[in-house]
This record gives structure tokens, sequence and C-alpha cells, in this order.
DNA sequence: TTGTAAGCGTTATCAG
DNA sequence: CTGATAACGCTTACAA
């Protein structure tokens, strides 16, 4: 009694004394069955145990119903709910999430091959290290591809993103108007794409508003890497009225820093922008100005767009751009220069 | 040429001129292929862009490669670094992850149902809802389960724990020599098992010093419940000494909500404690005293522990119990009574 | 509406 | 070492 052989459709057909085909019919949606079998067929299904086996399912359809979510550890770490939301809205399409982590590019290849041989139904990218080469390779295999937050300049795949330049010059503008000059711009890490952009966004917006060779500084996204920038720039160097960092736990490090070894209160001395919208914000210690991805609709329209894109392969490619939210917090202030 | 065929086994075996299942042993481990053949198997299989079939494997040997991984939203947001570090390890034994999201009980028997038909080799879960049924249901389907931080009563399948009765034990000796006697307990959510089990944790440490009928406030774990609860608490009552947290993100709470509406000091007149570790305890608005999970060793374990489970189904359950290490922040100080 | 039979792309078995 | 051939458990024409 404890070799439990898994028990098939041919058992319940068999049991119930009925094709193995008019089993297989009653588990699909759609197909022609006479209640009185659907009846005989269910009961003696539930009697048995019986479950459709998923993978020969897939075999045969060659939909394999799972999507794979590449994110790198940091991306899952910043935006834990990202992945939730993302999972949610596939189950409810009935598409699970396949999990890969893409740390370094290293990787990259095997990660590709493995998703390869998976049958996945789609993919969904956010992670940093992802070549445009990659995602020729998901056209070469037919596999849709939907990318998040990540910017294409080919556009051959689709992608859904944060306006970036929009968030970021409505922050800048908050400063400007309180007359800030001695601007500092701390940015994320170099192989990232998104940090990238948002590096450039933050130049253009300064730029616009007349400020030009704003000094940049970088860091790796976290709390302790903004600390330890904005430490190694006043070593050497006067402070600046306002710093614009390219996310929150950056921009709170700045905070901190600034605080506990500077002398400097903020937002009378020191003002701080960050962006993302992460939960911390609010904390009252910090109260952060910053803009805040609209999470939901980004990750519902990855969904959407992802789940079309399998239906209807031939449909053109497309992109998905959301305005961040300005979060009012207490970290800007009127420009009050130390002498 | 745009309705690209997959290219199969036997693409290959035609094409270098072998039989299929030669080129079906130069893909496994440990079969014996002549040099010859591998070779021009290989080449061949490299340029039809070949990559053996994943599900057409698991149909025939009955292992999938998956191991499912049941969490809830709120456990991924308090705890992103415990799936990174899950996937990471099952990646380099070659096992995938296929994600189950679970945040109320109701949808519990379609998700078990899901995973069966997945045939995943294992199950980690990390969800608060999963009851002792639940968990004897895998066992009639002779899947392997491992519990991360969820205590079993039975003791049918194998779990990985923190010891929250030591770390919360020291949380409360510190308190204690510090000659408090006014406490506050917060508990977390009343559904989850691990919240229950710090508060009783909590109880049975201060008991222990001779403090009695501590009273009780509850929270979801975030930090606005924090807040808040701290806040009901001091409108109808006096302020306590000390308050012992289920959790780091309510103790922040509790901290910010003491400092800016009671005009209470950390540690002067308020004594926090948290448990966790999560990263923000060592920001240095909050420093907060707290007991930090041993992630990477615990997530590894599980993953060991399941693994052997799939080797050797017979192998017993087993369960390993790490003790937190203790983080001493500036949240707690001597006992200093408002009066 | 039902049953028969042909796959899906592998791995496993067993002669040669 | 190699090549037939039989599973694996399902879906899907096709014929009845």
């Amino acid at each position: 009694m404890d070799k439990k052989k898994r028990v098939t459709s041919y058992d319940v057909a068999k049991a119930a004394g009925v094709s193995q085909s008019a089993v297989s019919r009653v588990f699909l949606k759609g197909r022609s069955v006479s209640k009185k079998t659907r009846e005989k067929v269910l009961t003696t299904a539930n009697e048995l145990g019986y479950k459709p086996n998923a993978i020969a399912r897939m075999l045969i359809t060659k939909r394999s119903g799972m999507v794979a979510v590449i994110l790198s550890s940091r991306a899952n770490i910043n935006y834990p709910e990202v992945l939730s939301l993302l999972n949610k809205r596939l189950a409810e399409c009935n598409e699970r999430v396949l999990l890969f982590n893409l740390d370094d590019s290293e990787g990259l290849d095997e990660i590709l091959e493995q998703i390869w041989t998976f049958q996945v139904d789609g993919v969904i990218a956010l992670a940093a290290h992802f070549d445009n080469e990659s995602i020729e390779k998901f056209k070469d295999h037919n596999i849709p591809v939907v990318l998040y937050n990540r910017v294409v300049l080919g556009q051959t795949a689709s992608s859904v993103c944060v306006n970036h330049e929009q968030g970021i010059f409505q922050l800048v503008t908050l400063l400007d108007k309180q007359a800030h000059k001695d601007y500092l711009v701390l940015a994320g890490p170099t192989e990232s794409d998104v940090a990238n952009e948002r590096l450039e966004c933050a130049i253009k917006a300064l730029s616009a508003k007349g400020h030009k060779d704003v000094p940049i500084l970088y860091g790796d996204y976290s709390y302790d890497s903004g600390k330890q920038a904005f430490h190694q720039w006043m070593k050497d160097n006067k402070a600046p009225t306002a710093v614009v960092c390219s996310n929150d736990p950056m921009a709170i490090g700045v905070i901190d820093e600034a605080r506990r070894n500077w002398g400097l209160r903020v937002p009378e001395d020191l003002s701080v922008v960050g962006f993302d919208g992460v939960s911390a914000v609010a904390w009252h210690s910090y109260q952060l100005t910053t803009v805040k991805q609209p999470l939901e609709l980004m990750t519902k329209a990855a969904v959407d767009i992802l789940l079309e894109q399998i239906e209807t392969p031939d449909n053109p490619a497309q992109l998905r751009v959301w305005s961040g939210s300005l979060i009012e917090g207490n970290t800007v202030g009127p420009a009050n220069p130390k002498t």
C-alpha cells in the first residue's frame, strides 16, 4: 500500500466504464460531453483522487502555462511588491511564475537556455543586466517578452515603464523653485540601465533649469552607499544645498549622514529628494520628498501586454509609460547655503 | 521562413546520421557515448540550435525539476531576501522555483491542486495560512514539504526555524537587566502562526523574569500599525518604559510615534526592541535593538533538507532550529518611568 | 455525443 | 557503444 502509483485518465476511464478521451473532455472547457457521463466521470475521478497531469498537457498543447520572470536579487529586494503583484495577476490569468535570478551577466546565457527548454509561454524581465542581444534571442525563439522599467532603443520588445524624465523633472522643478544653486546628484550603479537613465534625466532637468556641470556621485542604491557617498563628498568639498538621489534608500542614507556627521538640518540646511516611493519614505524621521511608481498599474499592464502577445504573437510591440506621482514630504526647503 | 518549428532530437539525429537515442544520450550525464558521435551530435545540435525539451523529459522521468514555493505577499514583502536566497540555492541544485501566492486561506485548496498537477519535486512553504491538514495532503501525494519558520505540532513535515524563544528571551533579559517594570507587548497578526509563537515567547520570557499580566497590543506587522497601536494605548494609559515588538517595522513605528506625539525620548524614556533584523534597523535614526535571523543558513538548510527528502523520501522528517544573533542598537536604556 | 488512434519529444529497456 | 521500440499521460482529429 505504499507504492502509490499516480492515477491517470485511463484509470478513471476504466473505473467509470467510459473511454479515456471522454475523461479528458470532462476536464476541458467547452468540450461536448453529456451530462450523464460528465457526472459519472467526475464522481469516480473524485473517488480515485484524479487530477490531470499538467506536464503531459504541456507536451501536447505546446503551452506550459508558465511565465518566466527574470529578476535580480537587488530588484526583488528593492521592489518586492512587483513580484507579488505580477504573480497575483498572472495567477488570475491561469499562468504560473517560474522564477529566474540574474545577478551578474555571466549566467545570462545559461538562464536563457533554461528558459528555452522550459517552454515558457512568455517572459517578463526586470533584471538590470539584460542586453539587446538577449532580447533578440527570444524573438528568434518566438517567445514574447515584456520589459519592466527598461528602455529599449530598437523597440523590438514591449515594455512598461515609469516616466523617469517627467518624475525627475518634477522633483528638480520643486528644488529650483526654492532657489537652490548648489546641487549634487547621487546616481545608482552604472551597470543598471534604469540607474543610468535616471542619471541622464537628472542632468537634463537640472540643465534645463540652468544648472550645468553638477557634480555626480555614485552609489549602489543602498542606504549605506548613500551615506558613504555623501561622506566622501563632504570630506573634501563644500556642502551642497540640494541632493538629487536616484532612489529612496540612498536619499535616506544622505539624510542620516548629513544630520549625524555634518550638523546639517534637513530641510533647513539641505534639501534631499529620492525616487520610487518605497514605504519607508513615509516614516516620520524622514518624510522624504520623492516620486512614487504606480506599481499596480504597471504590473497589471505588463501581464496584460504579455498575454496579448501570447495570444496574438503578430501584434506589434508596444510601450506604455506612466507618470509617477509626486509625494511631497518634508525634505525640501528654501536654499540656505552654509558659508 | 516564419513558421519556425521547434527542432527536436530527431532532427539532430537525422542531420548527424545517428539514431535519436544517440542524441538523447549525448545530452545526459554519465551515459556511454563514443567521443566521435558525441562531437558529431554536439556540433550539429549547435548548428540547428537544438535544446532538449524539458517538458518531455519531465513526462518520462517523472521529475519536473521544479520546486513550489508558497508564500504570502506579506512574507515576500517583509523578507524579500528569503525568496532570492532560496531561488539561488535551488538554481545551484538544478531546481527551478515555481511561485505560488497564498494570501487568504480561501484559495488554499485551489493552490494545492495546482501544485499537484504541476508534478513539482517538492514544496517549500512560507505562508502563514497553512494548516496541518494541507501538510497531510502533501504526504498523501508523496511530495516532500519543508516548512520555513513554521512550527508543527505533529512534526510530520520537516522544518527550518529561527529560535524565537531564545531570541526573545535575550531581548527581554536585556530589558530586565535595565530594571524595567512597565512593559507592553506589541504582537503581530493573530492569523499568523509565527506571530502567535512570538507573542507566547514574549509572555513566557517576561513571566520568567517576574513580569506577569503584561498588556498586549496587536498590529499587522506594518510600520503604521505599530504607530497606531502605540497611539491608541497612550490615549488611555500611562506610558510603559519598555515595548517588546514582534517585528522591526512595528518597533520603528512605535519609536516614531513615541518621539513625535508623546514627547518620549528613545532610549532615555522608552526602550523598544524588535525582531528579525531587517536592514532598516541599522539606519541611524533608529538603531533598533533586535535579533537577526540567519537567513542564509536557514534558506540553505531548507533547500538541503528538501533535496534530501526528494532523493530519499523514506528518510524521517527533521527540524532544524537556529539561534538568532542579538543586534545591540541604541533603543534600550535604563528604566526611567515618567510619572 | 462518443470511442479509436495518432501524436507531443523525451528517456528507458534491451538486443545487437 | 549503438539503434529499435516501448513507455510517459495527455489532447485532438476523425469516424462512428
